[in-house]
DNA sequence: CGGGCCTTTGAACACGTTCAACCCATGTGG
DNA sequence: CCACATGGGTTGAACGTGTTCAAAGGCCCG
């Protein structure tokens, strides 16, 4: 294993103040003097490339990071080898909650070149202190995480391929309209494998079903672009009422 | 729909310090000190009979409630009825964290007659302020739970039904074990159609299972009562290294 | 004894997997 | 320039695990 060289981008001090994704983030609903105050507590921002780990299960837990740009997925790894996908990540959204607990308990891998902000969980403990509003989101983002975990058992649990899949982009599509993007097109940050694998399907059964998809004309389906005709339909599938 | 008539049991102010439960519970780590202060903003004891809701989908978030005996299941319903239990608790176990977003994501329901403490969220709040080893082990406790249901995922999503049924009964066993129950035998609190449900399998292939495990010598299957035989082997089956 | 519930067992079926071949775009070296 | 390798994706056919449907067994409690 050599080490793929690679020159860090310049560590900037990163400002939620002045970061777009501040309605969606960590500092959401803080007032100005608030914001200001994570922003002295906020670390460095660090870059991190296609395919580089954030980190790694059993690294030591010392900040949580909030994505800037650029995507991630995070992922459970069986004593058998194996690996299951627990979600993909966008900008606006927190990584390292598992591992408040003491060490990461997954790996979090880049899907393309990214930035995340770095957050001193030990600072911000001391600023709960201070900010009890800021304690307050922090609990719902946390909270928000528990149930979005238990959506993705229900259609791992009791959803077939279809419906799964359906769920899926209804999901990407609603987080991309929650940061302003179309919610009718889309391009897939992740591969064919990534998708079966976080949906408990193989490679093969997900090309299968944008085919499907694609030939019964709700979506338009280019390589990893995707475009939603039949928004309905779709969302009759995802809800389970279309037969 | 006729409400059942029952008789409420007597609501007692719970203790922390006397509780069975304070090793595993929310007072885990504490002093004696801050174990009292605790104990002032629990609230009262409530018990809640077989197949009675501790809380609905859409219930106001309030409180948060520690088991004190007894077992609950948690699960989730989607839109077209169905329902995935997304988790079993047991005594000394936390319930009600989907809920700090506002209110309740998923159901709760008692497998047998139990007891829960009510833990008044607003009141747990403030003295977070106060003890910050309490607001310390909460996050991990939250910290865990996202934890263990990227565990679950990690099942649905990439084992066969009887690795997965391997994984829930050593999971049910450590469980009991950090209680001080045998390590061997247990008592199943919840029907085969429940486990079934949890697993993203019929209760036809977990009767099937039941009696693969038996008939092969690994497990004495009773009705409800499990006793391991060879441990080892399930061990294996479990860890998806043996063929 | 009878009814209800949970569980077990059997047989046919179906969904998604597995295995294999092929496509296509991209990049590399001669 | 072409030949070739590579990685991601698609497609087809056979297979197998777990489901579905159906029936019967066991147990509790009235």
């Amino acid at each position: 294993m050599i080490a793929p060289i690679m020159i860090d981008a310049p560590k900037l001090k990163a400002s939620c103040g002045a970061c777009s994704m501040h309605a969606l983030c960590l500092p959401m609903g803080l007032g100005d003097a608030d914001v200001d105050r994570l922003d002295m507590i906020i670390g460095l921002r660090r870059r991190v490339f296609r395919d580089q780990h954030l980190y790694r299960r059993g690294d030591p837990f010392r900040q949580l990071y909030a994505i800037r740009f650029g995507h991630f997925k995070t992922y459970q790894v069986n004593s058998a080898g194996e690996s299951q996908i627990t979600g993909f990540q966008m900008a606006g959204e927190l990584l390292g909650m598992d591992a408040i607990s003491g060490s990461h308990h997954c790996d979090a891998v880049a899907l393309e070149d990214s930035e995340v902000c770095e957050i001193p969980f030990a600072r911000l403990e001391e600023l709960f202190a201070e900010v009890p509003a800021l304690l307050r989101h922090f609990h719902r983002i946390l909270s928000q995480e528990i149930t979005r975990e238990q959506n993705v058992m229900l259609f791992l649990g009791n959803m077939r391929a279809e419906q799964r899949f359906a769920v899926f982009l209804l999901n990407l599509m609603s987080r991309y309209a929650a940061r302003g993007y179309s919610s009718t097109c889309l391009q897939l940050r992740m591969s064919r494998e990534e998708i079966g694998n976080y949906l408990g399907l193989t490679i093969e059964s997900v090309s299968r079903l944008l085919t499907r998809f694609k030939s019964q004309g709700w979506l338009i389906v280019d390589k990893r672009d995707i475009t939603v005709l039949d928004m309905a339909r779709l969302k009759a599938l995802a809800a389970g009422t279309s037969g």
